[in-house]
DNA sequence: TTAATAGAAGACAAATATATCTTTTATTTT
DNA sequence: AAAATAAAAGATATATTTGTCTTCTATTAA
C-alpha cells in the first residue's frame, strides 16, 4: 500500500468535496463519509487535517460544511504531503535513512524515476480534472 | 512508504545472505541483523518466513544458518511478493476495492505505468545483481 | 552420547494506525 | 435570545505492525 488509509480516504473526499463545491455547495462530513465509504468519525479527523493544512475549508453551523477556494489550483500531491508527508517522493525503498547518491542502497538508482514519475504525475493532476471525470460519471470514489 | 518494514529488512538480508552465499558461508540470524541494523529476533521471524516461501533456505546446529539457493534466479519481485504479497503492483491508490479498467477511481489510468514499470524493474533485478554492486562495495544494506 | 550451536515456534509486549465517542465552539435560523 | 446545525477538539478503544522473550527441535562436533 503505497499511500496510508488515511490518506486513501482524504484524496476520494477532496475529490468529492471539489464535486459539491463547484455546483457551489457544501458538504457535511455524514454526507462525504456516505459518498466515499468511509468511517464518519475518522473522516471527520482527517478533513480537520486538510483544513488545518489549507487544502480544505470549512465553515460551520447551518448550511456549514467543507469546500474548497480553488480546485484547479489543489494537486494530488498536495493533498498526499498534508496527510502522508513528502517521504512517498522520497525515502528509500529499503528502508536505509543514509540512502542517496552518495551512499545508495542496491536499488537507489532503479527506484530514482519510478518516484519521480511518481511525484510528476501526482503534481500535474489537479483536483479539478478529477472532479470533472468523475462528475461524467466515468469515474468512481467508492 | 511503499513496502512494509518487514520487507525491507526482508530485502536487506537477501542481499546480505547471498553474499555470504557466494563465498560459500552461512549466516547466522544475529550476524544477518547486525549487517543490515535491524532488530534481531524480528530478524529471525521474517527469514523464517522467507524460508518458508522458498526465497532462502537455512540449516540448523553448528556451522548452520540462512543462505541462498540460486541469487541468479531470485528476483526482488519474489521476496516483495514472499513478504508484503502482490498487492503493492495491483491495489488502487486511493484503496477502492473494486478499482478497474470498467470502474476507475480518478487516478486510474495515470497509476497503471507507474505500476507497471514498478513490477518490470522488480522482476528484472536479480539478487545476483545486487550482491555483485554491493560487494563493489558502491552499495550499502545499512 | 553429551554439549554446543543455531533455527523454529509460540506467547507476549510495545508502538502505530485506524476508528469511535463525547464535549465544546462557532454559526445560522427562527 | 433560543434552538438547531455542523465542525473542532480531546479522550478512549481497537486493530495491525513491529519487536521481544522463552522454549523447543534439529544438527554438528568432540
Amino acid at each position: 500500500m503505497i499511500l496510508s488509509k488515511s490518506c486513501e480516504y482524504a484524496i476520494r473526499a477532496v475529490v468529492y468535496i471539489a464535486s459539491k463545491t463547484v455546483k457551489e455547495e457544501r458538504a457535511s462530513i455524514i454526507e462525504i463519509a456516505e459518498a466515499i465509504g468511509s468511517p464518519v468519525a475518522f473522516t471527520g479527523k482527517i478533513l480537520q487535517t486538510l483544513t488545518r493544512k489549507k487544502v480544505l475549508a470549512s465553515s460551520k453551523g447551518p448550511n456549514g460544511g467543507f469546500y474548497i477556494i480553488n480546485p484547479a489550483s489543489v494537486y494530488l500531491v498536495d493533498i498526499v504531503r498534508a496527510i502522508d508527508g513528502n517521504e512517498i517522493f522520497t525515502a528509500c525503498v529499503i528502508g536505509l535513512t543514509t540512502c542517496s547518491a552518495e551512499k545508495p542502497c542496491p536499488m537507489h538508482y532503479q527506484m530514482k524515476p519510478i518516484r519521480d514519475q511518481l511525484r510528476i504525475d501526482f503534481g500535474k493532476r489537479s483536483v479539478y480534472e478529477m472532479v470533472q471525470a468523475f462528475e461524467n460519471n466515468n469515474y468512481f470514489l467508492k
